[in-house]
DNA sequence: TGTTAGCACTCCAAAAATATGAGTGCTAAC
DNA sequence: GTTAGCACTCATATTTTTGGAGTGCTAACA
């Protein structure tokens, strides 16, 4: 009664893989035909009540069919799916639509992107149009990235601007507001001093300590240098909140399940206040759990908004430590075959187009 | 018959507010109750079977209420609402409201953001939360504004970075790569060429005979020269595109008449493809009429996605030619005055907010 | 002991039947 | 030109009916 046996493993596969096909609650007539056990709707009968007592399954009402539990899914989602994949027919559809997916990004590769942006935006909207569920992605993280270059220049009297490469050149600028005007050779020499201190830092090395050292160096103009060593580290630090670009929001009116008012206006809502997405994200980058790829059913999902949904997310990695988050939002009730299948195809095109350049 | 006389005026206006404020069609009863001129319901029966005729007003199906047609909206909007701003206690709630909205706005202030991203994306929440309708907000354009400051540095063997700094201080970056490796002096000649020839242009200015023009001058290096100017040029030419920063999207959900899936739908994508939204604003920005204030009503809008809302407007401008759009969304049954009314005071605390700067 | 047929029972969903009532258009009288 | 009166319309809400899918339980069977 503890465990499942092999017969109620058989039972809970057909109904589950029958209700992400119709959509329906699924009655003991129809599990029986479905599986190959021949058994009588009677004894199924039986065996669903035993699954709902052990929390697999549920009713949405008496005298009705039954509809997978978020433990159900996840059960199906651990031990279900791996076994599935297997299989020859779906071997067959995959190959075909890994295809058409290639093809689909080797489309978006042709208007190639210099902007990191709107590759990533273009990305998520790749990923929209075919799974049709609301995608996320996130900029791979930076803080463990080099500082390649650094430069201080004078716009005017009394503003200078910074701005600080990166790593895989990302770019950051800021525009600092000076009490007193700073001659050129002042500016060139703090030009130095930055550069020799703190390129080849990785982001995350430059921190607070490191900030004071440096400014005990800059010796007697210490008053004013000072403060721009600070607008420079802040710079630095800066948009630590990675970007997240999302697309496909509209698809989820396509699934009834989310798209009554209330449900859909809490989807919605996080998909705007990026913040929550970005929690979610950080979640899922700190779950690491060998294939980079993260299931949330239901209530698992860190953020409460997601709570009615299912969230999918891949990590991708283009070079060291430069992680991001590609991911899906959709019902519960969702094709997790196909959804892993695509994410993890986009995941390779990512890597590939990072080796190439 | 053909135009309206002073009574029709008034049955049209007491029909409008009523159905402003409680959502529901108006009959005649009511509306007779709601006027000053003692007509039974009778006679308004008649003069609202005339302005059914005339087009201003419309029955959901026979025997019920009318509700306001958009050429009824359209005849509020213009001729109707002028005259209730002045009523007293109109004013007396428009002060405090006002008072209100200064409040958030300066709380907003006070977190002063020095990117002009986030302070666009802070103006779309401030009027999104005040006015409980879907916002945005247009960055200004700057494709007038002249370029202050332009940098060449050479990151690495094989890319060099180019920097604009245009008036309002935004900035444009672009890492550009290069075949050849250019020592410091041809880099330190490129500086000097590109700011003495480009500096104090605006950057509509700088077009291809421009560009041409200047590859001449280049002389003798002409071949790799080229490339990097071209680089640079269109450095300053991208982002042609306007940003649009929007907020509040759920709100819709608070108007039954959008929140229906397909609805909803329509106008969350123009939300997502913000595409969309850069034509309505473009639309605005070439249709001034003076106050910098446009009102769409349903179909009145150049974009399909918005024909069962109310699209609302206003024109803000920091410093000369720096022109952007602040708008939002509702539905047509929405509180014009308030909404006019809220744009009009972040229009000027953004004006005001330039002046301090 | 596990499996099955049978049956009464539950309950949702859809369809049909039945109010309700707000609002209209029209006519005839003032 | 205005109004009272009245028959008529039609969306909406409420109730009733019906159908059917599905269950749980029991008793019989292998």
């Amino acid at each position: 009664m503890e465990e499942l046996d092999g017969r109620k493993v058989k039972i809970l596969e057909a109904i589950i893989r029958n209700y992400l096909e119709t959509g329906e609650p699924v009655g003991s007539r129809t599990s029986s035909k479905y599986t190959d056990l021949n058994l009588s709707s009677a004894t199924i009968r039986n065996e669903m009540s035993d699954l709902e007592e052990m929390g697999y399954i549920l009713q949405p009402h008496t005298s009705a069919g039954r509809i997978p539990s978020d433990k159900g899914y996840r059960f199906y989602v651990d031990h279900m799916m791996i076994a599935k994949e297997e299989a020859l027919e779906e071997k067959a559809r995959k190959v075909s639509e890994q295809a058409k997916q290639v093809q689909d990004m080797s489309q978006m590769l042709l208007e190639k992107e210099d902007k990191i942006e709107n590759l990533l935006q273009q990305v998520a909207k790749v990923l929209a149009v075919n799974t049709e569920y609301a995608t996320m992605v996130t900029a791979p993280s930076t803080h463990r990235n080099k500082v390649k270059f650094l430069q201080l220049s004078r716009i005017d009297a009394n503003q200078l601007l910074a701005v600080v490469v990166v790593e895989g050149n990302v770019i950051r600028n800021h525009v600092l507001p000076v009490s007193e005007e700073l001659t050129d050779e002042e500016v060139l020499k703090l030009n130095i001093l930055l550069n020799t201190h703190l390129n080849g830092l990785s982001l995350e090395e430059i921190n607070l300590g490191m900030i004071a050292a440096l400014k005990n160096q800059a010796g007697i103009h210490s008053d004013i240098v000072g403060g721009v060593i600070d607008a420079v580290a802040e710079a630095i630090q800066q948009d630590d909140d990675l970007e997240v670009y999302t697309s496909g929001t509209n698809n989820i009116f396509k699934y009834p399940e989310l798209s009554d008012g209330s449900k859909a206006s809490e989807i919605i809502t996080a998909f705007e206040e990026k913040q929550q997405l970005t929690e979610l994200v950080t979640d899922a980058l700190s779950e690491e759990n060998g294939t980079g790829i993260q299931v949330y059913i239901g209530n698992e999902s860190p953020i409460q908004n997601m709570k009615d949904c299912s969230v999918v997310t891949a990590t991708y990695e283009l070079g060291d430590g430069m992680k991001g988050t590609i991911g899906i939002v959709g019902p519960k009730r969702m094709n997790y075959e196909k959804v892993i299948d695509t994410l993890k195809t986009i995941r390779g095109q990512l890597d590939s187009m990072y080796k190439k350049s």
